[in-house]
DNA sequence: CAAATATATTTGCTGCGTCAAGCAAATAGT
DNA sequence: ACTATTTGCTTGACGCAGCAAATATATTTG
């Protein structure tokens, strides 16, 4: 499966896989402005605010790293830090020093995060359906969960002091 | 909870539309990150980039009209023209006045564009392959393009000045 | 035909998230 | 114990994309 060239052969996209592709690609990046934009007017709050707050919400003692954090959302530390932030401010959050680790924090969804991320559900529920779950057959989403899984697993989420930098050649210019 | 209030019925997700809600979720932050790295990296042009070139390079005369470029690449007017700049700095694109209104601009693909993106393609073609296509099946590819397409299918793609003359909602699409 | 309005695109400002650098605490090496 | 390195997080600077206002041209209206 190679030419006489050091190359691989790059096999191009079937049509079904094009189709796919552009689909993919469009909804992609519609989806999370929608979801995000019915928060926002609804609820005064960003998805990703909300993602925080969610994950927080299902760990135990309703406290996470932050780094645990970032990865829960696939966020970079550094953006994870900004919304914790944010939320500190409005007091959804608080920030506790790691026991037995003190450079380590420990976000903590406060009660008051609790409820705002519980009044916020049937916004983002809504909207959930409607712009995505809508579209779906029952048959099609156990069948595609696994497959979006894998998407770009090995993916660090940035800020690479997270993780192993795997590096690769630059082709030209 | 429903019955007298105003409200509608908000149904919770099953565990399977849950779980492909988080995996969706994830997979629509890493997947273009991934994909903008690779070709950033490897093309030193970005997803956006490369996506207004492919789009460019299919119309007819390698010419779209800036709000068609955009829609097409599911971004905002502004967003697009800002990327159009970028491209025509580096001499892979030109702005035309449209011929029969003035102040309509057609983007065109210039032949060093269309080089560029002949370049990028083997690059990006695989990058595609490794994060998405081959994490799916040839079942689940045609039973999911369907249902991508209507995601979020009635969401502007922002700058609400576009405006288009998208009248009453027809049936679907 | 002039004024009013609508359309196509660009530009100013802003928020978000990433990278790179920085700081502090923990761990390793001697 | 003392310095070096690594780990966990925050912060400064930056780029990208979005909204709203500005600009330029078209079209409609009186």
């Amino acid at each position: 499966m190679a030419t006489t060239s050091g190359e691989p052969v790059l096999v191009p996209l079937t049509g079904e896989e094009e189709a796919f592709l552009r689909a993919w690609s469009r909804a992609a990046l519609t989806v999370p402005r929608a979801l995000d934009a019915d928060l926002l007017s609804g609820q005064g709050m960003s998805l990703s605010e909300y993602t925080a707050l969610m994950h927080l919400s299902e760990a135990p003692g309703r406290s996470l790293r932050m780094s645990d954090l970032a990865s829960a959302c696939a966020l970079s530390l550094s953006g994870m830090s900004r919304i914790v932030s944010r939320l500190e401010t409005q007091g959804l959050v608080e920030r506790a020093r790691a026991s037995g680790d003190r450079r380590g924090l420990n976000a903590v969804l406060t009660d008051a995060g609790l409820g705002r991320l519980r009044r916020a559900w049937p916004t983002h529920l809504a909207s959930v359906r409607r712009h995505m779950m809508d579209h779906l057959s029952e048959l099609t989403v156990p069948a595609v969960t696994g497959a979006l899984q894998n998407f770009a697993a090995d993916t660090p989420c940035a800020d690479p002091q997270q993780e192993v930098r795997r590096d690769i050649s630059p082709g030209n210019a």
